[in-house]
DNA sequence: CTTTTCACAGTCGCGCGGATGGGA
DNA sequence: TCCCATCCGCGCGACTGTGAAAAG
């Protein structure tokens, strides 16, 4: 209930848990200042999960809901779960928790199984539904035990989920985007674990997008033939290899192919118009034991309801087809003329995006960045490393870059000589120093997570090997200027673009045609999440190539 | 009327092969 | 002259959303 939309919903409004409430003491534990602007859910969308996050005595993130009627199978067949968890199996340091080995959640008729899960229910598995807590008020990030979660490009998924998100779903596969990209940590570096994610049904109903808006009509269909686990492709490795990158499903695809055969392995089938959540599953694998049992009962699930999506077999909403577009670098050639994006306003378009970096060197002032990420993710007093602020004062452009192309070299030598002994940036943050303008912005994998730093209890690895940075992996190359010189630095290479003359002052005929012909939200969007340009000069030779994306779909 | 399918154009990364340049 | 490394261009495949046609 903490963590994104929900923590957001409970925040401002109850939510609409279809007969649950909200624990009197989740309200009483949780101080305001912890929960965030982030993802509101899309009018007339109410959030799904209908769940109610039961606080655990001396922790958080307690992870059975207390009402599953629509959830995901494991969590709908937990639904009388008593919100006490055993202090016997309580995980140290008191967030999260497991259940007694052997004991299952019971009671739950199982309305949306998922083949691939079995009965839908993890004997002993943590579900981890509700991470944030006063502890870890963070967006994106979760923990279960020792195990701890974090979506990498948050920011974005939020972005979408503002809209609800719409995934297509074509006969020979699609990727998702925003994919699902993690990084994890407080695994046993030398244990064996498999990672993998599946798809469940939200609710039981089909939808509908009608007047602007989705809405439910219809009962869900029956169960659908097809797989709909995922597993990733470095499964089973250890504790470390997983810890050591981020772990992506950018090749995961969903189909509506229900006798899809080739590709098995890469697709998880769905059914158009019907809302799904996809689950994260980390389970340790002993020695011996095999693939059959998965997940397991040593399996951990985490569910980031920004996730959330609804399948289908074209976009619905104008909204999501421009965050579409504007984000991800496979639709490029459907970004308009950069010029005419930035003769509307700004808050308008959805997301200024350029579609080349290079050419188009976009600037941010320097300004801009830090105070967005201030406005949108507000910084809670906890959020301080040793004791400190995470932004320098006199560097108070730190990016933290979110994700990070896998197969990029990582220049540690550079970094750590520069940083390397910097305390606030423990966690492969480097310093990026904000070009100046105000429509930059940067494919969806640089999207900087709004915290980029983890809480203060979070564990890294001690030190990164090189290549191995484990938490945030730095942009490549990319160095802070020391003070003084960004302005030689636009002097030199950062050309201002001729068409950012005006995007404060919106021509509304000119907009009007433009939402027209590129279907752009004529109500403001959000654009203030939208990242930095990078500096050509810094890059690769394409600052707008998203070579991260590309390298790591390359793989 | 709604939903699905298909062909299309655009972008990009990757791999291959040829051209080029430096050193032995 | 030969060998090796690097650079460059081209073609291919993967991937995207669009828009029209087909299907239900």
């Amino acid at each position: 209930m903490l963590n994104g939309a929900q923590s957001q919903s409970f925040a401002k409004e109850p939510l609409d848990l279809q007969g649950a409430k909200e624990p009197a003491e989740l309200k009483m534990g949780v101080p305001e200042r912890f929960y965030f602007p982030d993802a509101p859910a899309p009018e007339g969308c109410p959030l799904s999960l209908p769940y109610s996050a039961p606080m655990v005595p001396g922790g958080f993130g307690g992870s059975a809901p207390a009402t599953g009627r629509f959830l995901s199978p494991a969590l709908s067949s937990c639904s009388a779960y008593r919100p006490q968890p055993p202090p016997a199996a309580a995980q140290p340091g008191g967030h999260g928790f497991a259940l007694p080995p052997g004991e299952l959640y019971p009671g739950g008729g199982e309305l949306y199984p998922s083949p691939a899960a079995g009965d839908g229910c993890y004997p002993g598995a943590v579900q981890h539904v509700f991470p944030r807590g006063p502890l870890y008020p963070v967006p994106g990030y979760q923990l279960s035990g020792k195990i701890q979660v974090m979506l990498n490009n948050y920011p974005l998924w939020a972005k979408f989920h503002k809209h609800q998100t719409e995934m297509i779903i074509t006969k020979q596969g699609r990727r998702m985007f925003p994919f699902l990209s993690f990084n994890l940590s407080g695994l046993d570096p030398v244990a064996h674990y498999r990672v993998c994610v599946d798809i469940v049904l939200v609710d039981q109903h089909h939808w509908r997008y009608q007047g602007g808006k989705w809405v439910q009509c219809g009962k869900a269909e029956g169960n659908m033939p097809g797989n709909r686990l995922y597993i990733h492709p470095d499964s089973p490795n250890t504790g470390a290899h997983w810890m050591r990158q981020e772990v992506s499903f950018g090749k995961l695809k969903l189909t509506n192919n229900k006798g899809a055969s080739n590709n098995i392995t890469q697709m998880i089938v769905l059914q158009s118009l019907h809302k799904y959540q996809p689950r994260l599953h980390v389970t340790e694998v002993k020695e011996g034991e095999g693939d059959e049992a998965y997940p397991s009962g040593n399996t951990q699930t985490f569910i980031f309801p920004e996730t959330q999506f609804i399948a289908v077999t074209a976009y619905q909403n104008a909204d999501i087809t421009q965050l579409k577009i504007d984000h991800n670098p496979f639709a490029k050639g459907f970004r308009d003329n950069f010029d005419s994006m930035y003769t509307t306003a700004e808050g308008d378009r959805v997301t200024p995006s350029p579609p080349d970096a290079t050419s188009c060197q976009q600037l941010l002032p320097g300004s801009r960045f830090p105070s967005f990420l201030h406005e949108q993710y507000p910084l809670p007093q906890s959020r301080y490393y040793n004791g400190e602020p995470l932004q320098h004062k006199e560097h108070p452009r730190w990016y933290f870059a979110s994700q990070q192309p896998p197969a990029a070299p990582l220049d540690y030598g550079a970094y750590e000589g520069s940083y390397g002994g910097n305390k606030y940036m423990p966690f492969g943050v480097k310093a990026f120093p904000l070009p100046a303008s105000p429509h930059a912005t940067l494919p969806y994998y640089q999207e900087p997570h709004p915290f980029g730093s983890p809480p203060a209890a979070w564990q890294p690895p001690a030190k990164p090997s090189p290549g191995a940075l484990g938490w945030f992996r730095p942009v490549r190359d990319i160095r802070p200027l020391p003070a003084g010189e960004e302005k030689g630095k636009d002097a030199e290479g950062w050309a201002e673009p001729a068409s950012v003359k005006s995007v404060d002052s919106s021509d509304s005929g000119l907009f009007e045609a433009e939402c027209k012909r590129r279907r752009v939200s004529p109500y403001a969007s959000s654009a203030e999440s939208s990242p930095p340009a990078r500096n050509g000069d810094l890059y690769d030779k394409d600052g707008g190539a998203d070579p991260g994306y590309y390298g790591f779909y390359g793989n």
